[in-house]
DNA sequence: TGTACATCAGTGAACGCGCGTTCACTGATGTAC
DNA sequence: TGTACATCAGTGAACGCGCGTTCACTGATGTAC
């Protein structure tokens, strides 16, 4: 037993550590496009030499990737929140809240696009990843359940997921704009989808 | 005038030089993600020397934002053709048809993103990849007016364009499906979207 | 209590690589007289 | 027609850099007896 529990506070102090790296690369992610972001930058904001990042993560990828879950995990808390909090199903204030939320954690955002267009991910990340979207559908399933749509849930998720995502990428690189401008464009464009989800199928 | 014409011949040649490195790089782009794509590779494609690129382009970025501004332009003109021929306005047509169109041209679908990504842009650069979006936004527009309704077209076409490009970002890594599978749940979520814009408000 | 050993976090230096870009040069072609 | 010169596409070699990862080592801590 004593055994045990002292190898257990081993792992947890090693978890720990590990979290200091993850923190460090969230800091480093806040500051750099996701394709500069390097493991020695990491290193140097968590104070340890670049070697020592060997001790806790496997490789470059299973950084980023777990740095990616964690953001990933609150995001899916956040969601869970509003739609808790919204019980009449204003599909609105969700999509708003969201776009909201990626903006302010930017980071997050750029990491999750950059895994969705990478070619080149294991498929064991790949299925990681997927399983974060997943909790976000799932968000999403209890908010258009909440309003009652005839049609099946998912595919509406899967769609207005996929749309809110579109507005943030597209409309970075507004040229020109203030950031403020930007995110006032986004909010918008992302009212006028949640608009349109809003209403049920009526055939024209 | 003699003067004049021979001038303007070396021009020609020069751009017909330039498009075949353009040419080279399209074909090194189809099969390589974005950041690893580099000048060696795309000399290598096109059978010079990788210094020689630099006779043609004064940087990387320049090369990479041209490559994409031919595709670019090809995408709008697909866009008109499909809503010219469909005058009834049936938005789910031409949504299907520009989901497959950039699965199929998938190179410029992911340059496209890249771009949007990119925090390094020079304002020139983006500037001219904007005029491009917005020769997309305008046949987007036309479809709108087409099925007369009574909002402003402009913020439709955003969030529209916006929301496929969404789709077609959102679904590329799904684990353990085939490319066909894929392509697929795309255009079923495609449909679902454009369902959606189908519809005028109406306010629930 | 003391000693020999095992474990392991942490490290600086090095490896090997590929990259964007520049440079000095070659050789072909056209121009001036 | 011949000669001196200018232009410029094309090149191989080199520069300088940053990267991911590995290696051999140090030193602290815990364990066994």
């Amino acid at each position: 037993m004593k055994k045990n529990t002292f190898a257990d506070l081993k792992a947890n102090e090693k978890k720990a550590r590990q979290d200091v790296i993850i923190d460090a690369a969230e800091r480093v992610f806040a500051v750099k496009p996701f394709s500069k972001v390097s493991i020695r930058d990491i290193a140097r904001e968590a104070g340890i030499s670049h070697a020592s990042i060997y001790r806790y993560f496997p490789d470059q990828q299973s950084l980023f990737v777990e740095a990616f879950l964690r953001g990933a995990g609150e995001i899916s808390l956040f969601l869970a929140d509003i739609i808790r909090d919204n019980q009449q199903g204003a599909v609105e204030k969700v999509s708003e809240a969201y776009v909201t939320y990626l903006i302010k954690n930017d980071p997050y955002f750029r990491m999750m696009t950059q895994f969705m267009l990478d070619g080149a991910l294991s498929s064991k990340m790949i299925e990681k990843l997927n399983a974060a979207e997943r909790r976000i559908f799932d968000q999403f399933d209890i908010l258009f359940r909440q309003m009652r749509f005839k049609e099946p849930v998912r595919p509406l998720s899967h769609a207005f997921f996929a749309a809110l995502n579109g507005v943030l990428i597209t409309f970075r690189n507004y040229p020109g704009r203030t950031k403020e401008a930007v995110h006032q464009h986004m909010t918008n464009i992302a009212k006028v989808i949640a608009k349109k989800f809003q209403t049920k199928y009526s055939i024209l």
